[in-house]
DNA sequence: TTTACTGCAAATTATTTGCACGGTT
DNA sequence: AACCGTGCAAATAATTTGCAGTAAA
């Protein structure tokens, strides 16, 4: 379990102490679950915790190789540099992992590939926007809508634990 | 152009006419854009016209094929038997069609093979739950969260054209 | 030293495509 | 006759799995 100190990672309120990273959490709970630390998995865990929005199997290989989109800069807070080399057999078997553990959420856009990012519980989450011409994502929250669906939830006969939405349009760069 | 008879499958309100059967709004649309009327086609129009929740294409060849699960009974008003075996890559060309025209959607349920169900522009459209243990798909519907989706479909930087919202969980069954 | 982690290559599974034949207009 | 629609079999593409070697506890 990571040390308890105010200063680094750390959120101290009045009533709980928690850690506000996701990839503390995330490594805290594969230990929990038996797992050891293996280097693969920490360079995905480290990725994911760098990464605002969901991301393609390959999308994250190629990111770990060392790819040339936006994904850059995948350095600890504490100067650990995990990225390096990761089969996509293993980013797929280590997604599995966090996914069973609630780490990480499929996000499926209609994009035949589908897209992994990490769950935050201590952050209002957040649901997508897809370009169907270009294939961009974005990510969106809107408060109103997450009261109609934790309201409706209630009333449907289903133990709801997760939902996903997803809007489908033109960005601005491709309707105009 | 089908007849205009106020009697059978037609709605006649103050200010236009419509068909209130998607099988016959299907049939209309792929003629305007030029199809001819095969028969494995009409036989996918007419089963997706029996369904009131999305199918796999495998459920739709099996369906047709005969299937021993509750997609019996699929025959027109009019006692069209439009029944036969349909191969399923003619399953899958004719899905494709469909949703270009916009005919029908795509839900993706998060259970590796996409889900296809009409799409009714009369009617209030539905979203879907989904039980994560057993899979079973039901349909629900909600203003409110349809009007909060409107709302939020005016400020966010997309020509919003579809949505789709599924919610995860355990069925009263597998909850049990 | 025991058990998990990882890469590689092969296997699966859903979906798509090429081609030849049969049906519709 | 001209052309679309359909089935079959082969081709793709994403994801999964078997196995052997490597590393963590």
């Amino acid at each position: 379990m990571p040390t308890l100190s105010a200063s680094e990672g750390m959120v101290v309120s009045r009533d709980q102490i928690v850690t506000d990273s996701w990839g503390e959490r995330a490594e805290a709970t594969l230990v929990a679950a038996g797992h050891k630390r293996g280097g693969a998995r920490r360079a995905v865990v480290e990725l994911l915790d760098s990464q605002q929005c969901a991301l393609t199997a390959v999308e994250i290989e190629d990111a770990l190789r060392g790819g040339a989109d936006g994904t850059e800069g995948t350095e600890g807070a504490d100067g650990t540099r995990a990225r390096r080399r990761v089969s996509r057999a293993s980013v797929y078997r280590i997604l599995d992992e966090l996914e069973q553990l609630r780490l990480v959420q499929r996000v499926e856009t209609g994009q035949t590939m589908v897209r992994y990012e990490r769950v935050c519980e201590h952050e209002e989450h957040h649901h997508h926007l897809v370009c169907d011409e270009c294939g961009v994502v974005m990510p969106f929250s809107d408060k109103a809508l997450e009261s109609a669906i934790e309201t409706l939830s209630e009333r449907v006969p289903l133990k709801v634990s997760e939902h996903e939405i997803v809007l489908h349009g033109s960005c601005r760069d491709c309707a105009a």
